[in-house]
DNA sequence: TATTGTTATACTCTATAACTATA
DNA sequence: TATAGTTATAGAGTATAACAATA
């Protein structure tokens, strides 16, 4: 366990004194890059907590699922959704492949490349993933009612998708 | 190297190619801390681009804000206003008063602490930087109308405060 | 003995360059 | 020569433990 957290540059949850966070940073009260950063801190912290149960980074879901939609999919495509570079996904499959949750599979006219695919145990622990996913998401934000949580995803896509 | 054989399913062609995250990503679509991350990062990535042009880090532009709302703070609430570890805050201060932007002195009563200030220097520095972290918001929100992006921040700090 | 700031250290994440094996 | 995957490596960012000076 490692708490992590930082609204200085990277993450995690707080959970301090009333005194700190919540008062010292007014300057920064009115941009909304500060109040997205605390706010991913908080939904990261809290996927991540849950998902250590199952000894699985968030990258890793996400890895799956993508797996999952696009069967078959080679290494390059898969560091590109992911949004990192090439060499991380090594580590990440390999990973993946120790558990039997994903296989490599060359690919018969490329023989440089791989598809990816998802074991029946992949397929199966995505399943739960996805519902603890969703249950972190509406744990984190417990603060809003259903239509704020509707209009708050709405609105984020919207900010990154262009 | 690890190379497990489960699936002897046929290899497929790769996915696609100018496909990316637009469309592999669909089974996270329903995420608020999918979405979330990914527009965090687009928000965070515009701001160090920007604040690169001062050499100055996020963590490092947060610290001038917090120190300027409360000036003579000592290193340990600043560090747990920025969420961060105490010893975190020695580089960075370090890094401030190297260059003339905050300083450390010595508390009277207590000669283990310090307390900070900003100098004249980080006080008008701190005033550009609050222009940029605003048009960077204003970029890299672009697709939203102000009406919207009043919204976002309202839900925003919502999610995390409380 | 407890606390403030610091040093030393380690673990993660990320990025780049170079290597292999195919093409 | 170009490409897919891999290896090696380096740089941030963040965490903990232990130390010095002071209380």
């Amino acid at each position: 366990m490692a708490k992590s957290s930082t609204i200085a540059a990277a993450p995690e949850a707080p959970a301090d004194s009333a005194e700190t966070q919540a008062s010292l940073d007014s300057a920064l009260d009115d941009l909304i890059g500060y109040a997205m950063r605390r706010a991913q801190l908080k939904l990261f912290q809290n996927l991540i907590g849950r998902l250590s149960a199952h000894d699985l980074r968030p990258a890793q879901f996400s890895a799956l699922a993508i797996i999952d939609q696009n069967p078959g999919l080679m290494q390059a495509d898969l560091a590109k959704a992911l949004a990192i570079e090439p060499p991380q996904v090594v580590p990440l499959l390999n990973k993946l492949e120790s558990r039997a949750l994903a296989v490599r599979v060359r690919c018969k006219p490329d023989k440089r490349s791989y598809g990816i695919f998802l074991s029946k145990t992949g397929e199966a622990l995505l399943k739960e993933l996805k519902l603890i996913a969703a249950e972190s998401d509406m744990d984190a934000t417990s603060n809003l009612d259903s239509q704020e949580r509707e209009e708050l995803l709405r609105l984020l896509k919207k900010v990154y998708q262009a």
